[in-house]
DNA sequence: GTATATGCAAAGGATTTGCAAGCAA
DNA sequence: TTGCTTGCAAATCCTTTGCATATAC
């Protein structure tokens, strides 16, 4: 389990990382922020600390455990890489998040890297519109 | 010339607003952020607030002549609109910007948008990697 | 003249950092 | 033990706001 993705890491295997990472990998929308996981912490009566919590998912980018997302607005999401690849569609309405995978736009994505002489690491794409569900309520 | 955008756009004439709008008109690069364009206004010798280039971003991105963009980094960075439909290359090693359009992509954010029933407001996609030029340097 | 815009300083939110105390290996 | 981790508070960074003054039309 978590003990294992921490230890490949090379991050100790600590409470907070490991409470942490649970919390994630259990959240059902898999979009949270390092507030949302500060309070589901305190949810669980659990003492860790803001600063850890900022800390502990920056280590967790770094190892490759987490993606970070800076949807509109300063806050940044963090979700699972072990979800794999997709990109998002945002709610400018509601903020809810959906994804999507398009082989055709990654296949281009990478032509166009090459096309500039860009060795690609990695790109962003969000697609911001107002969904169904939003529309209906506003009605 | 930027007097009729600004009265086009609602906004009175005043000299901040003229002459921010004058510098990131000039400037080669056009990506700015407002502290890029606060120290800008301090070379030419003007005596404008960085509360105020907030202020007139904000306005300008509201009256559709700036386009704010987050590329990695808490910074905003803005560009005029006028240049029209294009996406970003970002080099994560000299933070240079190309742009690029493809039509591909777009049809298929807009099919992928009608297919999850969202109404497409907007799109960011921007793709990250070393540049030629930088690999260069680093040689 | 009057509403709007500006400058300054203070406030704000998100994130990071310094440091002493605590824990894993 | 011994160094990596944590908590707390203070610091930082970017951006926004309050308010008295200045300015555009």
């Amino acid at each position: 389990m978590e003990q294992n993705d921490l230890k490949k890491a090379g991050l100790k295997v600590t409470l907070p990382r490991v409470k942490i990472l649970e919390i994630i990998e259990s959240n059902p929308d898999w979009h949270m922020s390092a507030e949302d996981v500060y309070k589901e912490l305190l949810n669980r009566g659990e003492d860790i600390g803001l600063a850890t919590v900022y800390r502990v998912l920056t280590q967790f980018e770094g190892a490759d455990i987490l993606k970070r997302h800076q949807f509109e607005g300063g806050k940044s999401v963090f979700e699972l890489i072990s979800k794999g690849d997709h990109d998002h569609l945002v709610c400018i309405k509601t903020g809810s998040v959906e994804e999507f995978h398009d082989p055709i736009i990654q296949e281009r994505i990478a032509a166009i890297a090459e096309q500039y002489d860009f060795d690609l690491t990695d790109y962003s794409l969000v697609i911001y519109g107002i969904s169904g569900a939003a529309r209906v309520k506003k009605k």
